[in-house]
DNA sequence: ATTCCATGATGCC
DNA sequence: TGGCATCCCTGGAA
């Protein structure tokens, strides 16, 4: 298990090690890079090549030859069978022929030759995309099925990282949240509790409010009547009330006045969301209730409703943008339903949207409302075209790589707010594709209309899954969260030079102080990973060990 | 340096 | 039904 874990981290490095500009050699990280040894993958290889005679070589060196002399036999990790092989080759990953196919998870083949795959390789068009016909045929083509979605202005896709705070927090980001009128403010919430207050324009004013939640923050949504206020909802099972301007905060809602009495009693709060017309906070728990809060005496109302399965997990809530009086939520259950606000109890809910697995995350459309779109962790996102007609089925299911996994907040799919024909979705995706040596996670863009990938979106500095994303409710921005940092992303702009675009970027590094005595070992001097974060322009980024890797590879891939 | 663990849902038995 | 191994992850602790 180590053995994967390792060899994944190792791949990019290899590209890296080829790269021998010495461009950061003033960081403290060349020395490791200069001899570092082939991959693992590479070595097994050899091995094999040779008949296993590395290895037998390794056991005599050490003098103590075991009894049980390992032979590289090749077995498939998955699935223990032998004559094929799964895992990572390089920056691609080979499934397991054993198992279904890890995209679409239907059997009878593998990731690599599902049809539903969208990149086949690097530089090559999604097949989705590959225009087969002129546009004569496509014109022909509407004419006769005039369901085609009608031509709709081009999107606008914030494709450039334009700033970013690298290891901004110190546990992995878990939601996103644009300040309602400033527009460079975002709010980001980690698994740790903390909530980070970030202005990017200035790019280097931040604040961290570790007050406020002991562990994961799930949903911050501001208040609608006060722009300096905000709630948050948190698997410690309270609803804080923090005033950002003084970093004071009130916890409003506490599910657990007796602390902990054990995991099966502890209550979390994940789902939340804000109805204004009604003048209530909304928040939803592990075990199936919804609890409400007038957000204007910032009292409990009323009793908890439950409104999903007795033990499972509310995960996600919202309120219709139109029509004040409906609600949606999904769950655990595998199931999102739209409520009525005037007649909320138990099971009485006008529809269940039915799921194969559980729903990540279920949001209405944000101009009319009608439309209802949801991540579910079948690999599927799937779109109800109007809340007016059959809800049996969803219109459209689009299969897209977001499992579930460990140490990965859920993937979600969401509406560009500004796109008033509501198509427009981000999600960022699980499975890796190979981009030149580098294995890398996009973020999708998605025409929600026709299940076209309209655009995917990534950076090679970014080696990490980006699972939390968040365009802006009026400027071209995408915000996003991948592990510990935040990223800003804007449209290429085609008209400026390239080279300038370049200076414009640029990097925070926040040292995180815990990790300083560690890291700073491996350095010569004291340069790197120090407390003060590290604001610099195009070339001359500081960054600290890791960051200074993916910055190299990053060069060899833009030239 | 390396291993282990947390944490969530699933699917198999 | 419940226990348990598994999973294309990640960061920190042991």
């Amino acid at each position: 298990m180590g053995l994967t874990r390792n060899k994944r981290k190792t791949d990019p490095e290899i590209v890296i090690a080829r790269d021998t500009d010495s461009e950061l050699s003033s960081s403290s990280s060349s020395e490791e890079e200069d001899n570092y040894p082939l991959s693992e993958s590479e070595e097994e290889d050899e091995a094999v090549k040779s008949g296993g005679k590395i290895e037998l070589e390794k056991n005599k060196a050490k003098g103590n030859a075991p009894i049980t002399v390992k032979l590289i036999k090749k077995v498939c990790k998955v699935c223990k069978q032998p004559g094929h092989e799964a895992g990572f080759k390089g920056a691609t990953y080979i499934d397991c022929p054993m198992k279904p196919c890890f995209l679409c998870k239907m059997p009878g083949h593998t990731t690599m030759s599902c049809p539903h795959r969208v990149v086949t390789d690097h530089g090559i068009l999604p097949t989705s995309h590959r225009n087969k016909k002129n546009s004569i045929d496509f014109v022909f083509k509407r004419q006769l099925q005039p369901r085609i979605p009608p031509i709709k202005p081009k999107y606008v896709i914030p494709d450039q990282v334009h700033c970013a705070v690298i290891r901004y927090h110190s546990r992995r980001v878990t939601c996103l949240e644009f300040h309602p009128t400033k527009n460079n403010i975002l709010l980001s919430g980690d698994k740790k509790g903390q909530i980070g207050v970030w202005d990017f324009a200035k790019v280097y004013e931040k604040n961290v409010y570790g007050n406020i939640h002991s562990v994961q923050v799930n949903n911050i949504r501001f208040s609608p009547t006060n722009d300096d206020m905000v709630y948050s909802a948190s698997s410690d099972g309270t609803i804080g009330y923090t005033d950002l301007e003084t970093g004071t905060s009130s916890t409003l809602l506490n599910l657990n006045p007796d602390g902990w009495q054990g995991p099966n009693n502890w209550k979390m709060l994940y789902g939340m969301d804000i109805n204004s017309e009604k003048g209530v906070v909304l928040a939803a728990d592990n075990f199936g209730f919804l609890h409400m809060i007038d957000h204007r005496t910032n009292n409990g109302t009323g009793e908890p409703i439950l409104i999903h399965k007795q033990g499972s997990k509310v995960v996600g809530l919202d309120c219709n943008p139109v029509q004040p009086e409906l609600l949606l939520s999904c769950g655990n259950d595998h199931f999102a339903r739209i409520w009525d606000m005037r007649k909320l109890q138990p099971k009485a809910s006008l529809n269940d949207l039915a799921h194969k697995r559980v729903v990540n995350s279920a949001y209405f459309s944000p101009s009319s409302g009608t439309k209802i779109l949801t991540t579910c962790q079948d690999n599927r996102i799937r779109i109800w075209d109007s809340i007016f007609g059959n809800l049996d089925l969803p219109s459209r299911e689009i299969v897209h790589s977001n499992d579930f996994n460990r140490h990965l907040t859920p993937f979600k799919a969401e509406w560009d707010p500004k796109d008033t024909s509501e198509s427009l979705i981000v999600v960022g995706r699980y499975i890796s594709e190979n981009y030149n040596g580098t294995a890398l996670h996009p973020i999708d863009f998605i025409d929600a209309s026709n299940g076209q990938l309209v655009a995917e979106v990534m950076d090679p500095n970014i080696t990490t899954i980006t699972p939390v994303n968040k365009l802006h409710p009026r400027d071209d921005v995408l915000a996003s969260g991948s592990s510990r940092s935040l990223f800003i992303w804007r449209p290429q702009d085609k008209t400026e030079m390239v080279e300038e675009k370049k200076d414009k970027k640029i990097i925070i590094c926040s040292g995180d102080s815990k990790k300083k005595g560690k890291k700073q070992k491996r350095g010569s001097d004291d340069e790197d990973d120090e407390d003060d974060m590290f604001i610099s322009k195009g070339k001359n980024i500081k960054v600290n060990k890791s960051q200074a890797k993916t910055t190299k590879s990053s060069r060899k891939t833009k030239t």
